[in-house]
DNA sequence: TTACGATAGTACTAACACGAACTAATATAG
DNA sequence: CTATATTAGTTCGTGTTAGTACTATCGTAA
């Protein structure tokens, strides 16, 4: 058994299947994350955003970045209309003034305290379709595959 | 146990690292996944389009929509960037003249035979590093929680 | 202390992604 | 056969994403 392949048995490798369940897995529960987030007129990566404040408190664009796996790039953006939203603020570090804290506002608090809550609620019943023992043995297998892409 | 959450508790709930486990193994898989189409000068709907294209012959937007679950307005830019390409070209259906198909060029097969199976390769490495038993498993458990997303 | 390198955040570009409004063509109900 | 509904693809607006270049600030070594 070499390992050339052409276009035809390429096709049919015995990876495929789980390729496959792996993007719609993610892909299902992407958008109904997403849908979640809708009702309280967030995106997901401002959902992110605001959840990671809620639980940890103010945090530097370079912590929430790292946190969320969002660029920081990205993340002015993202920051720029929650800012709009009046959700948080910007702060700029009094120690290192390179760095800036973002911080939620009470508006930003309130929508927490709400949102994050019933988020997880909602996703709860849909995780909860896999018993205790499929939960924890899709879980290591994820990470064993995830440790595969490093 | 009511299913009453506040933001302390909702931050523990149990299906909370496999949610993680997901979003890290595909976000893993698909940076992975992207990188090996930059050496093809292609981006992964790009290279999405090319394969179902090289494997099924010419579709029209519809059917690669569905295909690839890329809206139909995302795809009209994607198949204007790889006709700039040279890669695809647009032919209006005479059945039915709202349909247009879109076909490899010879260019685009060429791309098509040399590109795909070695991407397929590439990440038949990665994927390998399951066992046979272990990606049969894993096919099930993400089978059923992409169900539970439906 | 001054030059140099690292770090934090912003600005900008190209490509997606989704939804809604739009146009053209086809199908169907009456 | 005509009015209406459906379908296919494009266009547009808003937001996300990665990457690169840029500015300001900080740390450090000569």
């Amino acid at each position: 058994m070499g390992s050339r392949l052409n276009s035809k048995t390429a096709a049919r490798q015995d990876f495929m299947p789980l390729m496959r369940a792996l993007v719609r897995a993610y892909q299902g529960f992407s958008a109904f994350d997403a849908d979640g987030h809708r009702i309280a007129g967030l995106t997901v990566p401002q959902a992110e955003v605001i959840f990671t404040l809620g639980i940890s408190g103010s945090m530097t664009f370079r912590d929430i970045g790292e946190h969320t796996l969002i660029s920081k790039g990205t993340l002015t953006g993202v920051v720029n209309r929650l800012e709009g939203k009046r959700l948080v603020r910007r702060v700029t570090s009094k120690a290192d003034q390179r760095c800036t804290q973002v911080i939620l506002t009470e508006r930003g608090e309130r929508l927490f305290e709400q949102h994050f809550p019933r988020q997880i609620n909602y996703l709860k019943q849909r995780f909860d379709r896999l018993s205790k023992t499929e939960k924890a043995e899709a879980t290591r297998l994820l990470e064993k595959l995830a440790a595969a892409f490093w």
